[in-house]
Formats: structure tokens, sequence, C-alpha cells
DNA sequence: AGATTGACCGTGT
DNA sequence: GACACGGCCAATC
């Protein structure tokens, strides 16, 4: 894919590319997916600086409490649920429904 | 090369 | 449930 870029920020891009539509995962989940557990923090300044928003969909991407984190386009978290909304993933008020839309990888 | 920051997480109060 | 504190990781200044 890119053999430019660090490791680290390769497999989280390739974690997150590889989330299903109508499911979001937390960073937390991401970055333990990716090799480390607790590189939440290095996730997000992934996403910061993601610039491949159409291979990474960073918006299915969302805390642990499923609280919309970040998102620096659109009109940044009200886009990021709206577009969740569209693809199916459950709301609690402003929150993600991780019960039930919480992508849960085998 | 060193210090600071940032789209976090877990725990305690 | 909301606020405060500390700890972790990588990218940026």
């Amino acid at each position: 894919m890119r053999p430019h870029t660090s490791s680290f920020t390769s497999s989280v891009r390739e974690v997150v590319a590889a989330i299903p539509k109508g499911k979001v995962a937390t960073y937390g989940q991401v970055a333990a997916l990716a090799g480390k557990p607790n590189a939440s923090r290095a996730v997000g300044m992934v996403m910061s600086h993601n610039k491949d928003t159409k291979a990474v969909p960073c918006h299915r991407v969302v805390g642990s409490t499923g609280a919309l984190t970040g998102y620096a386009y659109g009109d940044g978290t009200s886009t990021k649920k709206q577009m969740l909304e569209k693809e199916g993933v459950k709301f609690k008020g402003s929150r993600v429904d991780l019960a039930t839309s919480q992508w849960m990888p085998k």
C-alpha cells in the first residue's frame, strides 16, 4: 500500500479501512488491532493527518464511550454523525450505540 | 535531537 | 453522570 509511510500509521489505516459499513470502532480498539493497545492517542493523530479519507473512513472511529470525538472535515462531528447514521449506525443521543453498532472483528 | 502537542483511555472523587 | 489526574504513542515544532 504505502511503503512510504511508517509501519504503525500503515497498520492503523489498514484496520480502519477494514471497518464494515454500518459499524464503528473505538480508538483503543483500532490501536490494539494495529499492534499498540495503548496507542489510542497516536491513532487520533494519524486520523488527524490522514489525507486518504476516501480510502480510510475515519468517521467510523469513535471514542470509547461512543462519543464522536474529532473529525476535521465537513462540519466536524455534526457531519460525522450524519454519515454514520446514514450508513446504519444507531445513535444514543449524541453518542454511538456501541451495544449494537460497535465493530466486533473476528 | 529534545520538548510539546493531540481526533484518547482508565481510574478516582 | 461530570470533572480532574496520570499514563501511553507517534507526529510536529
